[in-house]
DNA sequence: TTGTAGGCGTTATCAC
DNA sequence: GTGATAACGCCTACAA
């Protein structure tokens, strides 16, 4: 027989005050005990532990943050937790933290720069012991960057601003695109099947970097620059079919844009790999719900957390500035054969 | 010429005594001041100002929350940041916030019962204002959903546990399904393509209450139930052609079962909708990547977000646990066309 | 309107 | 090894 159990929010909470009177110890005694900072008798232990399961004790995080001037707490500054490679670092991030006590705020930004600042100023303002953040722009969101590097620990992710002598850990795009490029040498008839990119705009590193390595290799190459989204595949596969081009090699400058290039392709009556191939970058979990599933280059989002751990949990409280690349794997799917 | 800027992190930080000093005036005029919380003259108003900005002052949120016993603080529990539908969640209760001056702690649990316990009690540690947790099972969850709520206002998400009488915001599923079935009445013929059902084991209550509607409507069809992701959708479809159907209309309890479906059908050479008529559960971003587009039943992640936040900051501290269902949408779409 | 002072819950320093 | 006590940064009676 069950009965119904009811929300009743806290009367008043139990503080060290009153364990300690409960155990007939002192507040000190009971902090080295709940802390764990110094050796306490046995017998004393026993009776502060007691005390504090008796009276559902809980320590309360804010005072001795206070106290201690470290909460415990990294911010992640992420500009849309509804794009499936941002979600993906959140989940690996938070996963990273799992075991050290250390919890995450986290903010998004929707990509504007105002919001970006204010969630900054927030992250600050609550101490976190580290700002990790995934910069909206390349170029406007330095100040922002910059901002949090010169009153906390801060760590860019998968993007950087530039000119900023801060923190990143992030893919190596050069490297990344140099397995897709030598995938093209190696498996594509590049005259039956010319290689287009489609990018987006040279407003965040990623974007950037990508666009560089692939003309460094494909100068001669058409290139179309949009946004970092679904929509834009859809789009640009419009355009450059205008263009005029009834084959080729489609190079995506991220797995959700591919994945768009490919729904439009088959909204064309085209076909994936026959008429177009398709290569994208990321390696999102949903790149297997593409049909064919994705050729692309996976970042290792588990090393990439686990990183920004190490960084932010370094020994050194002021570890020299660095900029961490991370080699990302080729992943053959169907959308471009061997 | 851009001189590299680096990371210096805070020499000390600037306290409302420092600003107090350099007005010269008292620290709780500053504190009045910076917290708007009474008039202050404005010539002083000024100087306080003037100082907090010459000085860089920035608020110490920890300080202001201990004072206060109010942290401006929600933390959101969530069984994996990598499922789209939960990351979206996240994504627009964050942007719910937005402008609240309430940030959120995000903690993933895996699916892990005992993660998630251990995340009630470092939220509960933090002090939040509020705890939003998507319990991981329907009844084993029980103890951490009320053990937050004996101690903090606490409302689930998208799921409920059994026989606890706590807030919770999620899907009218019954109605969802009733949708669902509807399409199918008016729009199938169900002698030709059978419905069978393709879900998750009750240890949700979402997977619990989409498989009861659908039963109660098609009592005859054969379910079969697996979990809430991707790879049961293919398994799944091994199963239904090994018991020898060729033909039907497969109801996936959530768009993520719905697109391993697809794809696994697009694998055995099965076309959609002609062979199999396949429709989903959600509503999620990348239900727009399968080929054909889903058909689905969308949940409004923007009202929920927002019925979460009026739940949380409701005037009345102690408002009565209530269970609100938000009206889902019918989503047309061509992988079960009218 | 402004200042003084006490305390939110914890930990660190200093005696014992 | 243990206890008293002073901060940590802020807000809010209370007094002026």
């Amino acid at each position: 027989m069950r009965e119904q159990r009811s929300q009743e929010p806290t009367a008043r909470a139990v503080t060290m005050a009153d364990v300690a009177e409960r155990a007939g110890v002192s507040v000190a005694t009971v902090s080295r005990v709940i802390s764990e900072s110094r050796p306490v008798a046995e017998s004393l232990r026993d009776a502060v532990l007691g005390a504090a399961s008796e009276l559902g004790y809980q320590v309360n995080l804010v005072g001795r943050a206070l106290r201690k001037g470290r909460t415990s707490t990294v911010g992640l500054l992420v500009p849309d937790l509804d794009n499936p490679f941002f979600s993906s670092l959140a989940q690996h991030l938070s996963t990273a933290f799992e075991g050290s006590a250390t919890d995450m705020l986290v903010f998004s930004t929707c990509g504007d720069l105002e919001v970006e600042r204010r969630g900054v100023e927030s992250f600050l303002g609550r101490q976190v012991d580290a700002v990790v953040m995934i910069p909206c722009h390349e170029i406007d969101s330095t100040a922002s960057v910059l901002r949090a590097a010169q009153a906390s620990l801060t760590v860019q992710l998968d993007r950087q601003v530039v000119d900023a002598d801060v923190h990143f850990v992030g893919c190596d795009n050069a490297q990344g695109m140099g397995l897709i490029t030598r995938h093209i040498r190696r498996d594509v008839d590049v005259a039956d099947k010319p290689a287009v990119y489609v990018g987006a705009h040279a407003v965040s590193s990623t974007g950037h970097e990508r666009f560089e390595h692939f003309t460094r290799e494909f100068p001669e190459s058409p290139t179309y620059l949009g946004e970092f989204d679904f929509g834009w595949g859809q789009q640009a596969v419009d355009q450059i079919l205008e263009d005029g081009m009834t084959r080729g090699t489609i190079v995506a400058a991220a797995d959700i844009i591919a994945l768009g290039v490919i729904a439009r392709l088959h909204h064309h009556g085209l076909r994936v790999p026959d008429d177009f191939r398709v290569i994208g970058f990321d390696g999102i979990g949903v790149a297997r719900f593409a049909h064919p599933t994705l050729t692309t280059v996976r970042q290792p989002v588990e090393e990439i957390g686990r990183t920004v751990l190490d960084l932010i949990s370094s020994p050194s409280s002021k570890p020299a500035p660095r900029a961490i690349r991370i080699a990302p794997n080729f992943v053959a799917g169907n959308s471009s054969p061997a």
